[in-house]
DNA sequence: CGAATGACGATTTTCTTATTTCGTCACTAT
DNA sequence: ATAGTGACGAAATAAGAAAATCGTCATTCG
C-alpha cells in the first residue's frame, strides 16, 4: 500500500518533470538558455517559481536534465541500429551516419541551440561523459560481434571502439561539426567513416 | 640599384616585424591577449605606438602574424619527420606523436595561450585552413610515397591524408587535446596512431 | 498532510557613465 | 625622403549604480 502510493507519487512526479522539461525545451529553443529564467519557465506551464525548485535544485540542474534526455534520444537511435540484423560494418556506417545527421541538425537550430551546447561542454561535462561510455559500450558490443562473425580480425573490441570513436569525432562533436561544415578541404562523411572501418578490418 | 635598396629596407622591415612579434608573443603569454595593449608592446620596444601601425594594420593582424609564425614552427617539425628516410609508417607515427606533443605544451601554458588559440579559431581561421592544407599536402606526400613503396596498397593519397588527419584530430586540435587530457575512458595517443595507419595498410 | 505559493535576501545581470585603447594624421628629425 | 612621433577622435572596455533573477522559507490551499 505505502509502495502503491510511493509509486503514484513518483509517477506524478515524473509527469511534472517531463513538463517542465518540455516547457524548459522549448523557452531555451526559442529565446536561447540565458535569456530564459525560472520565471518564464513558471509562467509558461501555470505554476510558481518556487514550485518549479520542488523538482530541480537549480536552473542549472534543469539544463542537464533537457541535455541528459537529449543523449538519451541519440543512444537510443544508436540503439535501434546496432541492434538490427545488418553486418557489422554496415551498422557502424549507419551509426556513424545517423550520429552525423543527428548533430548536423542539432546545430542547425544556430544561435540559441548553439548556445546550450557551449553550456553543457563546459558544466555539464560528466553527462556527457557518460554518454560517451555507454555509446563506446555499444560500439564495442558491434565491433565484438563484427569480430565473432569473422568480420574483423581478433584484436580488443573495447580499444577498438575507443578508436573508432576517436577517429570520427569530426562528426558527432557539435563544435567540430560547426567548423568543419561547408569546408571544402575535409574527408567528407562517407570517406571518414570507409576509412575507420577499413581499420578495423585490419 | 634601387634593387638593393628595396632589399635592405625590406631586411631592415623584417626585422622590425620580428622584433615586434617577439615583444608580443612575451606580453601576450605573460599578461593575456586582451591585457595587452599596443602602448605595452611599443614601450617593451622602447617605440612609440604609433610607430607600430607601420607594421601592422592593427593589434589583430599582429595576433594573426604571430599565429602564422607558430604554426610555420609546427610546420617545420612536421615537414622535418616527413623528409627523413624512415618507412612511411614510422614517419606518420612521428608526425603525429610530435602534433600532439607540440599541442599538449602549447595548452600547458594554460590561461593565457588558451585566450590566444579561442581568438584564432573564430578569427584567424583562414591562417589554420592554410596550415591544415599544407599539413594535408604533407601527409598526402608521405602516404604517395608509401603507395609506391608498396608499405600501403593503391589509394587516392590525398583522400587518405584528409582521413588521416581528421581521425586524428583529437591530438592536434587544441581545444579536442585540453578536453580530453586526462580522461580515462579514451583512446591513447599510440592506440589511435595505430588506428589510423591500420587503415592506410588496408 | 503534502502540494503549491508569495514574499524576501543574496547574487547576477543589465544599464549608464567614465576611462582606456585603438588607429589616424599632420608633423619632426635624421 | 624615410623612419619615427605626439596629439587626437572614434570605438571599445572598465567601473559603479540600478534592476532582475535565483533560490529559500514560512505560510496558505486543497
Amino acid at each position: 500500500m505505502a509502495g502503491a502510493m510511493e509509486t503514484v507519487a513518483d509517477a506524478a512526479r515524473q509527469e511534472n518533470v517531463a513538463r517542465i522539461l518540455d516547457a524548459a525545451e522549448r523557452l531555451f529553443r526559442h529565446y536561447g538558455y540565458s535569456k530564459t529564467n525560472v520565471a518564464d519557465i513558471a509562467r509558461d506551464l501555470g505554476m510558481s517559481p518556487a514550485n518549479i525548485y520542488r523538482f530541480f535544485a537549480s536552473k542549472a540542474e534543469i539544463h542537464q536534465a533537457l541535455c541528459a534526455r537529449m543523449l538519451d534520444g541519440v543512444y537510443a537511435v544508436a540503439l535501434e541500429i546496432c541492434r538490427s540484423k545488418e553486418s557489422a560494418a554496415d551498422r557502424l556506417r549507419r551509426y556513424s551516419l545517423a550520429q552525423y545527421r543527428l548533430t548536423v541538425e542539432m546545430m542547425m537550430d544556430q544561435e540559441k541551440v548553439h548556445e546550450m551546447v557551449v553550456v553543457a561542454l563546459e558544466r555539464d561535462w560528466h553527462v556527457i561523459d557518460k554518454h560517451i561510455d555507454r555509446m563506446n559500450a555499444l560500439l564495442a558490443e558491434v565491433i565484438r560481434e563484427g569480430i565473432a562473425a569473422g568480420e574483423f580480425p581478433e584484436q580488443d573490441a573495447n580499444v577498438a571502439a575507443r578508436c573508432f570513436g576517436a577517429a570520427t569525432v569530426t562528426m558527432c562533436h557539435p563544435q567540430m561539426v560547426a567548423q568543419c561544415l561547408a569546408k571544402e578541404n575535409r574527408a567528407t562523411p562517407d570517406e571518414l567513416i570507409d576509412f575507420a572501418i577499413r581499420a578495423l578490418k585490419k
